[in-house]
DNA sequence: GCTTGACATGGAGTGAACTCCAGATGATAT
DNA sequence: ATATCATCTGGAGTTCACTCCATGTCAAGC
């Protein structure tokens, strides 16, 4: 797959994809003989990957860090799941801070009016 | 009220404080003789208003408006509610994106594995 | 052989949201 | 009176995560 292909399939700009693999947030994707990217399946889903956890607002240093693991083979495994451990937690109470302003939103737009009062 | 209670109570440091109200997303705050900021009751309750949104992601930018509406008073009712839901549906489809990643990620966690199986 | 188009690289630029800093001022403690 | 402290202002600096740009290469069509 060419990075023409990804972007349009991922929805990451072609930029994105090659400031990721820069920086360690996705491995290293094959060339092919003229110097282009190709795209493996497993690439791919690397991709994909990235972009669902970058979504949910992991940041990128933490997920270099993942990759970056994951390329050192199974010795990382328990750092690993411990990093995910760790961003599922925040990723909870991010859903669980979220949850409630959304309550406290829907609150204050159902008396359609403001908070802060103006005192008459 | 200080600066440097306001600051204490709520976890926005003194630079925030300032800045946000610089850029419009607090009200002005009174000031006392000598010229430091003196935090009415009023006051704080938009601090901690705006807190609150900001930490649900609603941006700088969307409050400042908010807050501008408001302080025109009641004509701009319709469109502060506008505003409002609009925020609302952008922060309810952020915590499904967020559930669903979630519960993706516990999956993995689950599986005690990562979702690229290393192909052997 | 030449143009066109996709892709490459390295590095600079951008936008959002703070955060830090220098220099000034006023109130308070010694 | 002097030193200390909190606060003030305007403006510069920082971080994160891209995004843009200039320049260069390669393969294909005319």
């Amino acid at each position: 797959m060419t990075i023409a292909e990804v972007s349009r399939q991922y929805g990451l700009s072609q930029d994105t994809l090659r400031y990721y693999e820069r920086v360690g947030l996705l491995p290293a994707v094959n060339r092919n003989k003229s110097g282009n990217r190709d795209y493996t399946e497993d690439n791919t889903r690397w991709v994909e990957f990235i972009k669902c956890m970058r979504g949910a607002g992991i940041s990128v240093e933490a997920l270099i860090e993942y990759v970056a693991m994951y390329q050192k083979g199974e010795s990382t495994r328990q750092a690993r799941l411990a990093l995910l451990k760790e961003q599922r937690e925040a990723m909870a109470a991010r859903v669980a801070e979220l949850t409630s302003t959304l309550a406290r939103l829907d609150k204050k737009i159902a008396m359609y009016d403001d908070v802060i009062l103006p005192k008459k």
